[in-house]
DNA sequence: TCACCTTTATCGGTTATACGATATCGGTAA
DNA sequence: TTACCGATATCGTATAACCGATAAAGGTGA
């Protein structure tokens, strides 16, 4: 399961060119808690050096087409390991309503 | 992201109760490739340890009531966590007719 | 009995993810 | 100019997730 950070980055570079406080911002929206400057800029770095992403003048990043490439192998790979996805959110629903 | 394998195992067992060696396979059928040993017996040990599964004589593991309540945390932050998933799953298929 | 096979388990090592502390860099306000 | 601040970046450290090698345990068949 190890890269799913790096694919989520991705994904949301894909959706919308970002900062690297950008990118921090909207992880907090989602999962609650900010992540650390240490977890998110070397993550970014290493995206960029395998040429995955570029920056602009502003440290904006973008997907590159190598960057799109590995986007789509993830997002393949995310949907075959999460093949009952639908089952899951059906379960996960469920015990909302009990609450 | 950390603890996604963890989850998997939790959500597989909550399905259905296995031993090693069938979320071996399960994880083979919906990843590509299987966990060796060394990945699949540790995460075992270490989610039966914090009491979140049990065991049989047969080595078939379950889900304990904390191991329960455990998944179900993880269903609600992987949701938010992936909240457009719908479009994830658009932008895959998208791709898939191209090829 | 004993040789073999599968499953279970452990070991050492590597990489990704994560944190908090700290440092640097650029812009802005005093 | 200088002081400050947010964004960017690095560092040391810790844990999760991985592998391949190896070992132990249990069952089966010759």
């Amino acid at each position: 399961m190890k890269g799913f950070l790096s694919f989520l980055i991705l994904w949301l570079i894909n959706k919308k060119n970002m900062t690297g406080s950008e990118i921090a911002e909207e992880l907090e929206q989602r999962k609650g808690s900010r992540p650390s400057p240490g977890t998110i800029y070397p993550v970014l770095k290493g995206l960029k050096e395998r040429g995955l992403l570029s920056t602009d003048e502003n440290k904006r990043y973008s997907l590159t087409t190598p960057g799109k490439k590995e986007l789509d192998q993830h997002l393949k790979s995310f949907f075959n390991t999460f093949c009952d996805i639908d089952e899951m959110r059906t379960q996960c629903q469920c015990h909302e309503e009990q609450k």
